[in-house]
DNA sequence: CTTACTTTTTGATATAGGTCAAAGGAAAAT
DNA sequence: ATTTTCCTTTGACCTATATCAAAAAGTAAG
């Protein structure tokens, strides 16, 4: 639930969630639906009740480059676009049918305004997912195509094999031929 | 000047400048002085006045990896160590005789729970590291090594010749004799 | 069920960039 | 100034992974 993840940030009381829980509505997306394309200001923050969401590009070749998975739990959106309000570099989609909560820049601006909280909870959640930015960019920049798959399966232990190893490939910098290789292997 | 870096982010008033501003303390480091070392726990938060700062981890074989170069006007730190308080996965040094100024993590706390707009400010400031981050990511994750090499160029123009070559080289995720062969085609 | 479409696997071949080794240059220390 | 240390360049060779192509397996649709 979205409650237990915002309190778990942050010790926000209750009055503060009855005031903010509102603002995000509940919406139910089907499978590859497109939440934001290449271009668009992202207007809206998602968090993904249930369902799996990616973001990605095209490379100028035309092919699909998956950026992020956002699993169960998590908040979803092309974040640079949605808080500096700029023209996102990616799409953004789901890869399920899925039940999504979101809130619009409007609405988290104001709330963002009225609670020193707010400020305190959308600072602490950017810095955690800088760091697992980070993450991923150490796990790309130096290690093997076998050693990123690993990651992969460490960092969405829940999604790794419920969506297509194309996705994934493309999420790791690697080709699927060279990722469906690196699951036969492991499987001994 | 970091007052302007804080007005630039934020509007904040003068009264609360002439509050903030005091806790951040100069500091003169001589080139090479390691900041943090891997493992420690970061306490403070730099803002670059004058030299160049970098953060780098060591692989198991030993060899040096560079995350991120510091440029003058930049803050510098080990992010997620410093704001959530966890052992730092890098070593922070800096490149050149610098002048910094430095903010202990008791200090900021103090003013981000004070301060509505310190909290805002260490929020915009977050969202733009992510930013930089991600522009990296990408860079590194699809692109060749000539390419790599012109992201380079265009993030850290000031810094792209005032390093050694190896520590470029690293942070492109590239070997320096490949660098230095790209070098070499570049100037035709 | 059968057909059409999508995704994954497998094989053969090519290549960007890595590794190893050594020489040249530059900078710092004595 | 001369020595020592560090940094950069160059050359020869190698390997992990890409690319291309096609078969096989899985999924959805009529």
């Amino acid at each position: 639930m979205i409650t237990d993840f915002l309190i778990n940030f942050v010790p926000f009381s209750h009055d503060e969630l009855n005031d903010i829980l509102p603002y995000f509505k509940k919406e139910k997306v089907k499978k590859n639906e497109v939440l934001i394309k290449e271009g668009q200001v992202c207007s809206k923050l998602y968090f993904v009740d249930q369902g799996i969401g990616r973001s990605y590009y095209l490379k100028k070749d035309g092919k699909e480059v998956t950026q992020w998975f956002f699993g169960v739990n998590n908040f979803m959106s092309s974040v640079d676009s949605f808080f500096q309000q700029s023209p996102s570099f990616y799409y953004l989609e789901v890869l399920e049918d899925s039940i999504l909560y979101s809130i619009t820049k409007k609405n988290m601006d104001a709330l963002l305004a009225k609670y020193h909280n707010m400020e305190t909870f959308i600072r602490l959640l950017t810095i955690d997912t800088l760091a697992k930015f980070v993450h991923k960019l150490n796990a790309i920049q130096f290690q093997t195509a076998k050693e990123r798959y690993t990651y992969m399966l460490a960092e969405f232990p829940d999604i790794s094999h419920r969506v297509p190893l194309g996705h994934i490939a493309s999420y790791l910098g690697i080709t699927q031929e060279t990722l469906s290789r690196i699951r036969k292997n492991d499987s001994h």
